[in-house]
RNA sequence: GCCGCCGUAGCUCAGCUCGGUAGAGCGCCGGCCUCGUAAGCCGGUGGUCGUGGGUUCAAACCCCACCGGCGGCUCCA
């Protein structure tokens, strides 16, 4: 028979097997084929599933779905390893993930110490180059061949395909596969975590232990991902938090970060921008109580659905007048619509807050400055009229995209469309979801689409922005636009319309640094804690070689701080190096040496964070280039 | 909330397996050094071992509960 591989014709014998076929491939390493958009093992014949003309695709290490079955396999090695010291644990569900694989076990309790003995039982089979065999079953043999595992059942009894079970030395697992077609094709295994799990991820469900795990056709590349680890490590925002004494936390109050004063140099400066950002738009800044009356949450639907992340308020002197402590803003911008009568010639009405909310998060999801209780959030809410959903948006998106450039940050950006629980008219929604569209292509970002997961009152756009690998799956939450079909209306918005009648505008809720400390981790995490110039705690320090240059270094900071340079001199009893050295690892952007050349010269001689070389300069110049780049909010420190 | 790990000096951590009066480095304080680009030398200071209970003649160490932190709990054989 004919079949096409690399896009070349070739003849060949209908009981060959894949894997033979494969070598006529220009592909090496070749561990699953495709064939009509299905994944088969290459022990598989060709003349069993390929037809004809077919064309036969092989896939390796490097294709996504090479990958997700390279790690299948590692983790039914693992099931494999468990059994064997654990024979009582059920084996679950072990599939591949983003990063590797895990593996879920039911009447499993190991600790993380268990896990060298594990990858070593892993390491054998690895060594043992145990083939991957396929076993068709029938329903009945599947059922019969796992009498014994509940879990697996349960899948043979959801099934309507034909069932398959894979054995892997002394192991067999009910399987769809495919796999690899034996264990010597993994050259580096590594077992990564441990953590617990619910079976289909339903807590009303069996408790379950899950094992994470990792594995590469080639030693060097697990190297390179415990890099990625490490420096993931390394970047942790809480990390450099209390390296830079920045932010830090008690169990006085959880999940809440108390703001140190260098931390809040940085946090005002992103406060700052984003006031900047905001007014030049038009946003009219509010400012609006903590507590609302619980009544006023009842109304909105919050109590209802929003009630496991709400904090109560009751005053101790009378414990039936009750509040909720805020956690969006919204109801109370709505009531500042509310004090007035309002017409279209108000809108788009836009108001801004930098609202403090409170929301009870899970003990577990608590996060450093990423997710806490307590957030000041870059809020805004936009009532208008259905015509102006899309220059509004439009407008927040281009705020987003400002920010982003700014930060040197790729942002990722997500149209969420109508799920199927909504309230609003499908013609509403049309418009609604056209008009984000329509803003996304017209500007021009590139945007994937999430059938089904707008919020109930509207479709929004999510806006998330990559981590130092680029990954989307860890991509940070930052900014959001939603549209809102619902609250104005509940809490009884309306404005009088050029038609004479009332209408209820549509509110458009947006934040473009989410909330202002979390976007501090971020931007600490993004920088590796080298934050630009702008938002450095400290910009420059002065470092006189000795006590005899104290004043020259005095008159120098003088002449930076009428500029609003924040400068330091750091004259303590410790050799030079020593203080460069704490200064370095304080991360500050210019450290300057002054001493007797200085002195004489009236020059500077200063280490760039980041650059090798000494650069030597005058004074003046100095402080007019920093100046400059402070107000521009540049990234670039260089002073050539 | 659930699973696993962790909590010892201001910080990073050792000590816990095998119970017997608490250790290191950094920091801080003092002294010497007066210094030219990532840690100068010497001395000192510093701990209710997360909290509470239990076992024991004796608990940082063993057991239980609680508090707090970290990782995970969406990826369906």
């Amino acid at each position: 028979m004919r079949v096409i591989i690399d896009g070349i014709e070739v003849d060949v014998e209908p009981n060959s097997t894949l894997y033979q076929l494969s070598k006529k491939s220009r592909k090496r390493d070749v561990l699953i084929a495709k064939i009509n958009g299905k994944l088969y093992d290459l022990s598989r014949a060709v003349g069993d599933i390929a037809k004809e003309g077919d064309v036969i695709e092989f896939l390796t290490f490097d294709d996504k779905e090479g990958k997700e079955v390279f790690w299948h396999s590692t983790s039914h090695l693992l099931a494999a390893a468990v059994k064997k010291l654990y024979p009582d644990a059920l084996p679950t569900i072990g599939p591949p993930i983003d990063e590797g694989f895990y593996y879920d076990f039911y009447n499993l309790k190991i600790g993380d110490s268990d896990l060298p003995k594990l990858e070593e039982e892993v390491k054998k089979l690895v060594k043992d180059d145990v083939k991957f065999e396929r076993i068709e079953l029938t329903k009945e043999q599947a059922r019969e061949m796992f009498k014994d595992n509940k879990f697996k059942l349960e899948i043979i009894e959801e099934s309507n395909e034909a069932l398959s079970a894979y054995r892997d030395g002394p192991y067999v697992d009910l399987c769809r596969g495919p796999h690899i077609p034996s264990s010597g094709y993994i050259k580096a295994v590594k077992l990564l975590k441990l953590s617990g799990s619910y079976w289909r991820g339903d807590s009303k469900r069996e408790t379950l232990t899950r094992i994470y795990g990792i594995s590469f056709p080639k030693e060097s590349l697990l190297k390179e991902y415990l890099q990625i680890l490490e420096e993931r490590k390394r970047r942790d925002h809480k990390v450099i938090g209390k390296e830079l004494e920045l932010f830090m936390f008690t169990e006085i109050s959880p999940g809440s970060p108390f703001i140190l004063p260098d931390g809040f140099v940085v946090y005002n400066e992103l406060l700052q921008y984003a006031r900047e950002l905001d007014k030049k738009h038009g946003y009219m800044e509010v400012m609006t109580p903590f507590i609302g009356r619980t009544e006023l949450w009842k109304k909105t639907g919050h109590l209802e659905k929003y009630r496991e992340n709400m904090y109560e308020v009751v005053p101790f002197s009378d414990e039936n007048d009750k509040y909720v402590l805020k956690p969006m803003n919204c109801p109370f911008h709505i009531a500042i619509f509310n004090a007035k009568t309002r017409s279209y010639r108000d809108l788009p009405f836009k108001l801004s807050e930098f609202g403090i909310v409170h929301r009870y998060e899970l003990e577990g999801t608590l996060d450093g400055l990423l997710r806490t209780r307590v957030l000041q959030q870059n809020d805004a809410h936009v009532f208008v009229s259905e015509e102006q959903i899309e220059d509004i948006v439009s407008e927040i998106i281009e705020m987003m995209n400002e920010t982003f450039r700014l930060f040197d940050m790729k942002p990722i950006f997500v149209l969420a469309t109508r799920p199927e629980k909504r309230i609003g008219s499908d013609e509403l929604w049309d418009k609604a979801e056209n008009a984000l569209r329509n803003v996304l292509e017209k500007i021009g970002v590139n945007f994937t689409v999430k059938e089904g997961d707008g919020a109930f009152y509207g479709p929004k756009i999510d806006v998330y922005v990559l981590d130092f690998t680029g990954k989307p799956e860890y991509a940070y939450a930052v900014s959001t636009v939603q549209l809102d079909f619902n609250l104005a209306g509940l809490l009884g918005a309306k404005y009088m319309g050029k038609d004479d009648r009332e209408h209820v505008p549509i509110i458009i809720h947006r934040a473009i640094l989410g909330s202002i400390g979390r976007f501090m981790g971020i931007v600490l995490e993004h920088t590796a804690g080298n934050l630009p110039l702008w938002l450095t705690p400290i910009q420059v320090v002065i470092l006189p070689v000795s006590k005899k240059y104290e004043d020259f270094a005095n008159s120098i900071a003088g002449k930076m701080r009428e500029r609003n340079i924040r400068v330091t001199i750091d004259g303590s009893e410790s050799t030079l190096e020593y203080r460069i050295r704490n200064a370095r690892l304080k991360r500050i952007p210019y450290i300057i040496v002054v001493g007797e050349k200085e002195m004489n010269e009236g020059t500077l001689t200063v280490r760039v964070r980041g650059q090798k070389d000494l650069i030597k300069t005058e004074i003046e110049k100095f402080v007019e280039k920093i100046e400059y780049k402070i107000h521009s909010r540049s990234m670039d420190l260089s002073l050539n």
